[in-house]
DNA sequence: CAGTATCCAAAGGGATACTG
DNA sequence: CAGTATCCCTTTGGATACTG
């Protein structure tokens, strides 16, 4: 079930789904401890997943553009829930 | 977020979470691949998490039962989410 | 800019044997 | 039965340098 292996796939998600289209420095940039080598190899499984759609611009020098599929953004609610649970699960842990 | 990691996390919970309460043993067998020693580690820090009870009865030789704690049952919702996206997903990638 | 390639240390995890 | 301990191979992923 784990289409979303690899501690950087939600925060890669996240990053695109917030600024909607998002090119790959940028995504560098947005999520913080990431390698280059990381974020290629993670928005390529990503890819083939069909969760994010890649797009080349052909500017000088080029860039790269990464937005979600329809299909991508079906993950919304999960990440929420998730992240809710999350924020939940903290209270639960440290209120003891 | 992801207290879920290690890819057994979830296999486990269900198991624990079908049966209701569960023994050591039982969950080796259920969870098809996992090794003891994965399993012990997977739910020491499940225990620690609070989302299994561990519970050692004095038969002989000693049995351990492992239950969902309340919160852990919290967890259902978002895995039963995750199974269902899961399902379509794969619909999505293999339908094409 | 957007990657790919290489090197390498650390973590993950299987198989097996052992203990209370 | 319910683990723990050890060995050891595989995978993960960071740092760095390089290419079109």
């Amino acid at each position: 079930m784990d289409v979303l292996n690899g501690k950087w796939k939600i925060a890669i998600i996240s990053s695109i789904c917030y600024y909607n289209k998002r090119r790959f420095s940028d995504i560098l940039n947005d999520v913080v401890g990431i390698s280059n080598k990381m974020l290629s190899k993670e928005l390529k499984e990503l890819e083939i997943n069909k969760l994010v759609k890649r797009t080349v611009l052909n500017t000088q020098p080029i860039t790269v553009q990464y937005e979600l599929t329809p299909h991508g953004l079906t993950l919304q609610t999960i990440i929420s829930n998730l992240t809710e649970w999350g924020i939940a699960h903290r209270k639960e842990i440290v209120g003891e």
